[in-house]
DNA sequence: GTGAAAAGGTCATTTT
DNA sequence: AAAATGACCTTTTCAC
């Protein structure tokens, strides 16, 4: 076994840290998934994806629903950032592509704004925002606030952090009428396989990472309480907010990430998993 | 010329 | 009272 998830496995040293979990609503609406995939992907590709030796989902524990998540078992804690923010009719499964609802806050979407599909309260928050002379400052946490239509002007800050994740781009505008020629440069099938490709990095990525805070910290060892707290968070934190960019690239190619952090009885963080997978549905685009 | 779509502008309303 | 918000309007550009 890799020696990097070894380490993991190794039970009761770290009580999960206590953040609320906020869940974005397109993601908490989650009802069901439409996987879709490129010609050029099969079933077996996905297992590609993972770093050798490092444990990830059983195959056959993925399904259609969401029977499976550990985060209904009563000693795991888990985030689910599963997604399905794209219309199961569509032939294509476009990031950008027009949507009924805004991607920010999830109200009634009144076209495409910046590059993203808003609307117009969204829109103007992220134009006044975005030219305004004061600075906005980092999120208010390192689990971001759920913006949704009720609360998106509780927390400026999130509202505007999930506007720059979501790709609106105040430099990149396009003035009038998109032509089409702007439209396929824009949205083209090279674009998702680039993406695709990155996939297996991006996961590796999240291992390395937290692997190397995770030695770091060991070598200082743990002398009190609050230094684990403070591990767990930090650790918490490059977990959440990577796999959460990870997840931003695999929305568009409308799969499915989830990320599982395992308690044990005491509280203890037992293990992480990730996993994510192409499920050819409809090879259609 | 006309309609569609996106950015910018305006201003009444709401919040602080 | 000042600032922020968001619905509505105007301008610009593209396709037909």
């Amino acid at each position: 076994m890799d020696p990097s998830f070894e380490m993991f496995n190794r039970s009761s040293y770290f009580p999960i840290y206590p953040y609320p979990l906020s869940v974005p609503s397109e993601i908490s609406s989650f009802n069901s998934i439409s996987f879709r995939t490129n010609n050029n992907i099969t079933t077996n590709d996905y297992s590609s994806y993972y770093p050798d030796n490092i444990s990830t989902y059983p195959s056959n524990s993925y399904t259609n629903s969401r029977s499976h998540s550990p985060i209904n078992q009563s000693n795991t804690t888990g985030v689910d950032i599963s997604i399905d923010r794209y219309n199961n009719n569509s032939s294509l499964c476009l990031f950008n592509s027009r949507s009924d609802h805004c991607l920010v806050c999830n109200d009634r979407a009144s076209g495409i704004h910046f590059g993203v599909s808003t609307c117009e309260a969204c829109k103007a928050f992220f134009r006044r925002t975005s030219i305004s002379s004061y600075s906005i400052p980092e999120p208010c946490s390192p689990i971001r606030c759920e913006i949704n239509t009720k609360n998106r002007n509780n927390c400026p800050s999130c509202r505007f952090d999930k506007c720059k994740r979501l790709g609106m781009d105040r430099d990149n505008v396009i003035y009038g009428k998109p032509s089409k020629q702007h439209i396929n440069s824009t949205y083209h099938q090279d674009y998702f396989i680039e993406q695709l490709t990155n996939i297996s990095n991006e996961l590796i990525k999240i291992f390395q990472n937290i692997y190397s805070i995770y030695q770091i910290s060991l070598l200082n060892s743990f002398e009190n309480k609050q230094q684990i707290d403070k591990f767990a968070q930090i650790l918490f934190q490059l977990f959440y907010e990577q796999t959460f960019q990870s997840h931003e690239k695999f929305a568009r190619l409308g799969q499915r990430v989830e990320v599982w952090i395992e308690q044990t009885n005491k509280g203890c963080l037992k293990r992480i998993k990730i996993g994510q997978r192409i499920c050819p549905k409809n090879s259609t685009y």
